[in-house]
DNA sequence: AATCGTTACGAAAACGGTTGAGATTTTAGT
DNA sequence: ACTAAAATCTCAACCGTTTTCGTAACGATT
């Protein structure tokens, strides 16, 4: 009933648990008869090593921690499944945290994972998240932390990202190659650092190719929950604004789909009248209709990459040695669809 | 650096460990004015204890383990998050595996999860599980099992569901209340249950109101992350076999949205021509032209309570009473839209 | 016969906390 | 003053592994 221990092992072949812990080990100062004494009967009686005691002797628990604003969200799910992906393969387990953009909630939560002694941490910082005195700490407990996505300047420590800035020109640099004269940009919030990359990529975009930087033109959304509404909400604006833009770049595929619901509504044509190009590349954009032109961002692969770096940084300073960080930056790519066609 | 240990307050304080563990417990033995000469110096010293350690003493780990076929997924993630969220707030963290819908990585992660010792495991079941001792071996280690969507009859635990069978004749009957007199029905997988259920309940819904039932309408789909195109390709079939058919019940809204699109491709109008009806109420459901007309499954709702029902069993098992299975049926409820406007 | 080197195993401390059973001191009751 | 009863604190075992160090046995070497 009760799972096998070492000491029952050792009480039923007379030997000591010390014996029975090397020979499961493979220690070279045991016996082969003795070794497979052991080995025999811990597989019949279906011995697994009890990974609390393991985990405390060693000083290791063999689980990281992620902490990333929202579950439900295309993007995200993607970064978890490659996180987890890796996780496993590594013979690490994943515990997961939603900080739900609440940087209270993301102080409470490294905290749990520090008590929970994992050995690493994950993380993509909430929106409003600027001082990062709660990520110090980490470090002090010699634990390794690496951020995806929306990351923070003020922390040294291997950052897995896009170049949001050149994703952007790209994007944007699209809508001026079909011709679009006058382009919008749906930005969002102000404080991360990808939002703010993106409309600096709007603008060098737009300004390298002799178009003028119009101020009025940008619109600003939280990328929350109510995303979608935003979207709707902000094309209303720009239409009543600007009746004269034929572009909109916006800072996330949710928000562009909104904003394609309001044109739609108001008879505004898409891409006749107004080209629309969004960023992230989730699923559902590439089903609606018009399919959305938008910016892939790797998901998938960044939780991959950012555990691989995570895991690189818990064997280093295993042995002792001192970190590198990393800054890796991933290839995104425009995906050409309808709404620029 | 390190963390503080008992031992080291112990130290500075000139008493034993015993005295400082049973004073930052609060038991009644120990003296008002140490209580608080401990609690200070804790607190100073920002003692935090080591699970590790405390996992191993009160053996339980104080974590649940999650499995489910695939993460990228907008009603999985939902019940992540519902069970992430619920967890928190008892104390537990939550450790996610993807079977990804492999009854083989399966078996392999209740053994992870078994030798992790957590607390106890909520699964919903790979679609290919039909043998299920692998789940039997969960109970025989006393930890506690909870299913949610996915479930199997074989195993007798507590299980959280919808009733897919009245959720799916409801939805049918909406279409023969829309005026729909040949029906189909894209059905998933033809082992899970739910699947089953749903195809169930579209039929007793044919038959109940006068209908014919006729098995050349039903069309089977894996549900896997082909979804969209089986929905398509599914279309397809049924725009060349039965031209007659004016309403279409579909396994989930993602297959749904697949059908949609190849029917708006050969200009068949929806809902004038065929109405359609989905399930599950994906996000996309709400935002995509026609917007789907589907059935409401509360994701979030229903890790919740699985949680819940998790915790319960954990807390029974704990104070040596047997366990009492519940079997939970969660409401669901039409959203009507415009594929049956 | 004394020394040495192997080989094969065991004893015991450690990891950091928990907890019941004493031990010691203080207080109260007669 | 003497004892019973509280009140406070310490001891020590324990959870299940890991790992260092010690040592017994035995044949080989000098």
């Amino acid at each position: 009933m009760k799972p096998v221990t070492l000491k029952q092992i050792a009480e039923r072949l007379n030997m000591s648990v010390s014996t029975v812990s090397k020979a499961l080990k493979d220690y070279p100062d045991i016996g082969v008869d003795t070794k497979k004494r052991v080995r025999d009967l811990a597989r019949s009686l279906n011995y697994k090593p009890n990974s609390l005691a393991v985990n405390l002797r060693t000083n290791e628990s063999k689980t990281v921690g992620l902490i990333i604003p929202e579950i439900v969200h295309h993007f995200f799910s993607n970064v978890i499944k490659g996180i987890v992906s890796r996780a496993e393969k590594k013979g690490y387990l994943v515990i997961i945290l939603q900080s739900d953009e609440s940087n209270e909630l993301e102080r409470k939560q490294i905290e749990l994972l520090l008590n929970q002694r994992v050995d690493g941490i994950i993380i993509s910082l909430a929106n409003d998240t600027d001082q990062c005195d709660h990520i110090e700490g980490v470090f002090k407990q010699q634990i390794p932390l690496v951020m995806f996505d929306k990351v923070s300047k003020r922390i040294d420590c291997s950052k897995v990202v896009i170049d949001d800035r050149k994703a952007a020109y790209e994007a944007t640099k699209h809508l001026i190659d079909k011709g679009c004269k006058r382009i919008a940009h749906f930005r969002g919030a102000l404080t991360p650092l990808n939002s703010i990359d993106r409309f600096m990529g709007y603008r060098t975009a737009l300004l390298d190719h002799g178009l003028e930087f119009d101020p009025s033109l940008v619109y600003i959304c939280a990328c929350d929950d109510r995303s979608f509404e935003e979207g709707k909400e902000n094309a209303k604006k720009l239409l009543e604004d600007h009746r004269d833009v034929d572009g909109v770049f916006i800072n996330t595929d949710l928000v562009a789909i909104g904003a394609l619901t309001e044109f739609k509504n108001q008879g505004v044509r898409v891409p006749e009248d107004i080209k629309v190009v969004g960023f992230s590349n989730w699923f559902m954009s590439s089903v609606i209709s018009p399919s959305l032109t938008t910016i892939d961002q790797p998901g998938f692969r960044m939780g991959e990459t950012a555990f691989d770096q995570l895991f690189i940084e818990i064997e280093t300073l295993k042995k002792g040695k001192d970190l590198i960080f990393k800054n890796i930056e991933l290839e995104t790519k425009l995906i050409e669809r309808e709404t620029t066609g």
